[in-house]
DNA sequence: ATTATAAACTAACGGTGTTAGTTTGTCAAT
DNA sequence: ATTGACAAACTAACACCGTTAGTTTATAAT
C-alpha cells in the first residue's frame, strides 16, 4: 500500500497508546495524526469518525477483558474461580484504565455493535459461578453482585476514593470477594436444607 | 444588579438542568449561554472557566449526596441504617445521574477544593456503621465495601449493565446489601468469640 | 443629571471534528 | 519503461469549542 504502511490496526494501536498515556480526552484528530506522522484530515482515509474510532477501541477492550477473565478461571472452580476472576478483573482495570473507561461508556453511545459485545464480559462471570449449585434466578443475582463488587471496588480504588485511610486495599478486596462467596455458599446451603426455601435474612 | 438578574446560583442551576437533561458533555458555553439568553463570552462575567463551573457543580453535588445520605440514616442504627443509606445512595444516582457523574470525575481533576469535599460523602457511611462493634481497621474495610456495593451496583444498573436478564434488580440490591451486613455481623461475632482473633475464612 | 460600575456586547485567536477537492506516490498491466 | 488506476496523503474551508481583549450600555448611587 502507498505512502506509509498505515492500517486500521496501526491506527487503533496508536490511539490505545495515546489514551493509556494521557487519558481518553487526549485522543484527538490532532494528537493522533501527529503520532502517526500525518495531517488530521488524512485520518479519514482510515476511520469514519473519532466516535467510531472510540467504538472500535471499546470493542477491542471488551474482548481483551473477556479473554483475561476467561484465562484467569481456566481449570478453577468455586471459590478458587471467584478469586481468580476478581483478581483478573481488578488487574485489568489497573493495567488498562483508559480501555476500561471506554467500556463503561459503551451503553451511553446507543451503538448496537458495542452493546451486543458487552455480554462477552458476563460469560466468564457466569462460568466462574457454574460450580455452585444455584437456581437460574440465584445465579442471575450473584453474577450481578460479583460484578458489582469487582467493578465498584476497582473503579473507586483507581479513581482515588479509597485514599483517605491507608488500610491495606488488597485486604479490603479479599474480604469483599470472600463476603460474596460466603453469601453464595449460604444460598447453596439454604438450598439443601429445605427444598426451595427462603434464602437470606 | 444591571441587565439580567443573573447570579452565580442562576448559572449553576441552568448548568445543572442542562446536564441532567442532555448529559454532561452537552454543557458548553454555547448551550449554557443560549439557555440564559446571553452570548457565550458574557458567561465570563459569572464564571472563571467551564472547568471551574463543572467543579462548583461537583461540589454542590457532593453536598447534595452527603445531605441525602445523612438524612436517610437519621434515627436509624445497624442493619436499618445500612439499608436506608444504600437506598438513598441508589436513589441519588438515579435521580441525578449527571451530578453523580461529576462527582466521579472529581479525583481526575486534581483540584484540591473538590478533593477536600469528597470526605463529606464518606462521613455518613461511617456513621451508618457506627452502631456495629468494629475495630478502626475493620470499620475502614467495611466502609469501603459498603461504598463499593452502593457505587458499583448503582452505576452498573444506571448504565445498563444489568439489562441482560430481567431478574428483579431491587431484589439483587437487597441481597447485596444484606450480604455485606452479614459479613459485618460475622466480623462482629468473631470479635466476641475470641479476643483479637482472625476474622474471615 | 452625572458618574461609576457591573454586565452585556463584538471581534478575534487557536483548537476540534469534518468535508471537499487536489496532488502524489505506488503498484500492475502493457 | 510508460502508462494508468487507485489509495492515501495533502490543502482549504466550515462550524463549533473555550477564551481573551476591548467596547458599549444599562442600572444604581451620588
Amino acid at each position: 500500500m502507498p505512502k506509509h504502511g498505515l492500517t486500521k490496526e496501526t491506527v487503533l494501536d496508536a490511539a490505545e497508546e495515546l489514551i493509556e498515556a494521557h487519558g481518553v480526552s487526549y485522543l484527538t484528530t490532532g494528537t493522533l495524526a501527529k503520532k502517526l506522522g500525518i495531517k488530521p484530515a488524512s485520518l479519514y482515509n482510515h476511520i469514519e469518525s473519532t466516535e467510531q474510532l472510540r467504538c472500535e477501541l471499546a470493542v477491542r477492550a471488551v474482548r481483551m477483558l473477556s479473554d483475561a477473565l476467561t484465562a484467569a478461571i481456566d481449570g478453577r472452580t468455586r471459590e478458587d474461580a471467584c478469586f481468580a476472576l476478581a483478581d483478573a478483573y481488578r488487574a485489568f482495570v489497573h493495567r488498562s484504565p483508559a480501555l476500561y473507561h471506554l467500556i463503561l461508556m459503551i451503553p451511553m453511545t446507543g451503538n448496537d455493535t458495542m452493546t451486543n459485545a458487552l455480554p462477552d464480559v458476563i460469560v466468564p462471570v457466569f462460568h466462574a459461578l457454574s460450580g455452585f449449585r444455584l437456581t437460574e434466578e440465584e445465579r442471575n443475582h450473584w453474577q450481578r453482585i460479583l460484578r458489582t463488587v469487582m467493578h465498584g471496588f476497582s473503579t473507586q480504588e483507581l479513581w482515588g476514593f479509597f485514599s483517605h485511610t491507608n488500610t491495606d486495599r488488597n485486604e479490603t478486596y479479599r474480604l469483599a470477594v470472600q463476603t460474596v462467596i460466603n453469601g453464595i455458599l449460604h444460598t447453596e446451603s439454604e438450598h439443601t436444607k429445605h427444598q426451595g426455601g427462603a434464602q437470606n435474612a
